[in-house]
DNA sequence: GCATTAATTGTAACGCGTATAATTAATGAT
DNA sequence: ATCATTAATTATACGCGTTACAATTAATGC
């Protein structure tokens, strides 16, 4: 009658790969048929076990999904890097920077909502959005950018370029998601619109 | 056997209380018990019939939130006009209308959700977010504003103000959108965001 | 083999949006 | 009044996310 009897639990890296497996299969599944194909009851079906048991893996959909928004993001920003490649102006790598960004979302709605519009408001229980070190990078990444374009002109503190990144970031994605959900609305063309922010934002002074 | 057989169909007027009807027992369930609140099956019961009946009066959930939808932006907009009441000048006016707009979706973000996010993406077979001419006379008197505004240094052409009346509001939304969804990362406050947006677009030339 | 613990599964339920088919209601013609 | 015809309503069912709970299977030490 000792501590030790039993079945042992899962070592770390036997749940580990359980996980895996099921975020693999979700990407798959999203990969192949787009973002609605993505249900527990299908996602199950593909991994080859019941609903119930990705429950005992994961708290919710949420959940997994918060995976796939990184691989989605990792490929943006992969892309960004291989398009600012071709140039070493500051402020010409920013503009590529933020133009590929838009044009993502644009060509690709299905990972806009995915990414930014899957479940509701505040994304409760997520581990969070950017407690991923990669994702937060990406921001970072970002605001290197503008800090180096805006030393073009002077020297930024932190607060500015922070102001200014954070701007340029909420002001894109609310571009890409005024184009994607109020299409009807005849709006100037994203890409002017982008170009606008980004020479309103690096000539100001503010 | 003449053409004229069968039950007479509704005449517009009768046709048009039911869907008021309908439209009211929503908007009544939504100031009453928020978003989660609104679903087909309480709002026929709030009507009296059965859910499938309402299909016969919408094309589906997205145009009954769409009325919702007018009467909420009603709302936003009276509170704009009522604020930039006390100021006759334009910069002045421009920057209270536009924190105030961003203001009330940060404080109402069940409001932001209902209008912005509910339904997928490209919202089809809505009759148009904007169809709706006095959502689209909310649109008119933002660019006003900031054509006013602009002319306190220049002369603006059409082009410029569309753009930049475009730009502001795509970035408006986006940094409510983000402050809602993104709720974890420690965003500039959105009121100085929104005077780092305002203050670009007025002072470049662009 | 047996008890013990872990992990998975089956079943049912709740409410959701909605497609389809069956049903009820009203009307003109007989 | 009965019947065919058309309009309006409703019942039923599907898949969805999620939860609760019981039943089962798998692995381990004795």
């Amino acid at each position: 009658m000792s501590a030790k009897m039993g079945r042992k639990p899962r070592n770390k890296a036997q749940i580990n790969a359980v996980r895996e497996k099921i975020i693999n299969h979700a990407l798959k599944l999203f990969q192949n048929e787009g973002y609605e194909a993505i249900s527990m009851r299908r996602l199950a079906k593909q991994v080859g076990c019941a609903p119930m048991t990705i429950y005992a893996h994961f708290d919710g959909k949420i959940n997994i999904l918060q995976h796939l928004w990184a691989v989605v993001l990792e490929t943006v920003f992969s892309q960004i890097h291989n398009n600012i490649k071709t140039s070493k102006n500051p402020t010409e790598r920013l503009n590529i920077a933020a133009q590929t960004f838009a044009q993502y979302w644009i060509e690709n709605p299905d990972h806009f909502r995915l990414v930014f519009m899957s479940a509701g408001i505040t994304r409760p229980d997520v581990d969070s959005f950017l407690k991923n070190k990669t994702t937060l990078s990406h921001f970072k990444f970002f605001s290197g950018l503008v800090m180096l374009a805006l030393a073009d002109t002077h020297t930024p503190n932190s607060a500015e370029v922070k102001a200014k990144t954070d701007g340029l970031i909420s002001a894109l994605i609310g571009i890409v998601f005024c184009a994607n959900t109020i299409a009807d609305y005849p709006w100037t063309k994203p890409e002017d619109m982008v170009n606008l922010m980004l020479t309103t934002l690096l000539t100001s002074k503010a």
